[in-house]
DNA sequence: GTCATGTGTTGATCTGAATCAAAGTCGTTG
DNA sequence: CAACGACTTTGATTCAGATCAACACATGAC
């Protein structure tokens, strides 16, 4: 899978030092960074934090996608966030976190112990400056999605959703035809834009009927016209002849 | 309008010294602060901050209540955030917001020109921290809200934003027959939950008949009993007699 | 007072998405 | 390769909340 930040940014391979460590590489910090890291493996479906639960460490991810989710007491749960290769999970001068993290797919973590970073964080004023961007950033896309659940039609949550990954997973295509991965089943997607499985599959076939998408199989996605994604229904039968 | 967060901090008159900058109130910093700070004004409804509109100034709520909000281009709007008195209002190194700021009543505010507040911010890592700690703060009640627009219904929306009021604005009553002040309008709370006007004013309608709050005008609630709030829909007619 | 105007309630109807239900597709394992 | 399970698609039906519409109730201006 590509990852466009980690290219964009002439570093060496940990992705901490690139979004959320350092805007400035040449210090004398990563080094001590770079001798605390190390890498930690989970499964698809499987759990990395729960809530409540003490964060024992920070963590880049290296490879999959993990999400961020709260649950209500009846079961009925909502991601509240994404985390691709790159993200950062951490939450600088917090020891628990409010909501559970999982493995959507099978992911890689760069980990680093808590007290140590934070004790890092503390003594380098860019690094903790850098983490305050990294969360005001968190914030403005939670607010964009607060604008998804709350106003946004289906299809229009389905085509946020599609424009967000291609705008993360594909650079340097020419305007059209797009390609992209869904990183997780039609089950999680439908959690992360609050709809369900069916209503998410529905509206890929109906995008997929108006030819703005199309799969050459169940991930992978060709986005044909970015422009139309985001236009009405595409109601094209243009008005048939008289019977 | 009583104020918790000014009242159980014991410091001076100045909300910004409570909830944005001091956890350590008997610093030089402060005195710096104190002299820089302006009032500021605005009407109910009267447009405090534009989206993308450069920064100009921090700054803390007096009295009064400020929203935030998105809107797409037809014109829907999702309120992101509500600012209540000793809220603050600010982006530590940014220079501009991803939504409108707009005074929903009468509103007060405490302000600090921006370069200057950030200088102290910069100087003094304690003040960094406190904004840090900010910032997640609003972090997590924006995936509160997340869950809230994207999985509840009608009534467990009205419920949770009645009892956040009753939280923010009544410490001290018994643990029922709390009171509170709608701090807005039908029309506003619906864009704040993702409801329209009506949906708000039939389940406030219902709730009453339900017995669980009480209006003495359109705006003073009363809540009778707050557990049952967040019980099913009190469909307690208990199996009337057959006919 | 009465006439606007902004706000709130309530009713009737419609509709987009949920729910319920049945098949279809793919990948894996024995 | 057959059989199983996990995931997906599609259809039929239902329902919560939106929309459309009318009226009620304040408040302030004149």
């Amino acid at each position: 899978m590509t990852v466009p930040h980690l290219t964009a940014v002439k570093c060496s391979e940990c992705p901490i030092r690139h979004r959320a460590v350092c805007a400035r590489c040449d210090t004398d910090e990563l080094d001590r960074l770079e001798s605390m890291k190390t890498y930690r493996s989970f499964a698809a479906g499987e759990a990395i934090l729960w809530r409540g639960e003490p964060l024992e460490f920070v963590a880049s991810i290296v490879s999959g996608v993990a999400s961020l989710s709260k649950t209500l007491e009846d079961g009925r749960t909502q991601m509240v966030g994404l985390l691709l290769p790159s993200d950062f999970i951490g939450r600088p001068g917090r020891s628990e976190i409010e909501f559970d993290v999982t493995a959507t797919s099978d992911v890689t973590l760069c980990c680093f112990d808590r007290k140590p970073f934070e004790k890092l964080v503390d003594e380098t004023p860019h690094v903790a400056h850098r983490l305050m961007e990294l969360a005001l950033d968190e914030l403005d896309s939670a607010r964009d999605w607060m604008l998804l659940l709350g106003r946004k039609t289906a299809r229009e949550k389905i085509a946020t959703f599609i424009e967000m990954l291609v705008r993360r997973s594909d650079l340097r295509n020419a305007p059209n035809n797009h390609t992209t991965v869904l990183p997780m089943t039609r089950d999680q997607i439908a959690n992360y834009l609050g709809l369900t499985l069916e209503t998410v599959s529905r509206q890929f076939s109906a995008l997929k009927k108006d030819g703005i998408i199309d799969f050459s199989d169940r991930k992978n996605l060709v986005v044909k016209n970015l422009f139309a994604l985001h236009q009405e229904t595409g109601d094209d039968s243009d008005g048939g002849v008289l019977a």
